[in-house]
DNA sequence: TAGGCCATCTGGTCCT
DNA sequence: AGGACCAGATGGCCTA
């Protein structure tokens, strides 16, 4: 991966060295596609992972991580308008139609924050939904 | 050491 | 034709 990264870091000049055309236009489309990850995609991640509370705060969500829980999230919060109730808005929705629903990972927290159990953070994230 | 996560490269497809 | 977008492949890093 050293001379992976070495030819990535120095493509410009290597292009510049008099190399084909094809190799040429391969070296800039690799450079777009970089930048379009790095500037475009991951930052969008991040911006989505700001919006998402973890526990702990500083707990950095992977990317399949942000998506899943961003759904599960946006499912809360729609459940906090539709019941009023701000902290276990999923259950009393689920009360209403589906009865035994595993509680949301959201409401999940603030029961966590009720009993003081700091020490299940780790299963914090395995609350399927 | 295996598995998860990530960055990067690559070729294909679609769009302008 | 060239660029944007996408998915698959690959290899490095990190952690349990």
């Amino acid at each position: 991966m050293d001379n992976l990264n070495q030819y990535s870091q120095g493509w410009e000049q290597f292009v510049q060295r008099g190399t084909s055309a094809p190799v040429k236009q391969r070296c800039q489309a690799n450079a777009r596609e970089r930048d379009r990850t790095q500037n475009s995609v991951n930052m969008a991640f991040n911006a989505l992972r700001l919006l998402i509370p973890t526990e702990p705060p500083d707990r950095k969500l992977s990317k399949i991580e942000v998506l899943r829980l961003a759904g599960s999230y946006i499912t809360h919060l729609d459940n906090q308008l539709y019941t009023g109730d701000m902290e276990q808005p999923c259950l009393k929705h689920n009360d209403f139609d589906h009865k035994n629903t595993p509680l949301c990972t959201f409401c999940w927290s603030s029961v966590k924050k009720e009993k003081s159990t700091a020490t299940r953070t780790h299963e914090y994230y395995q609350v399927p939904y």
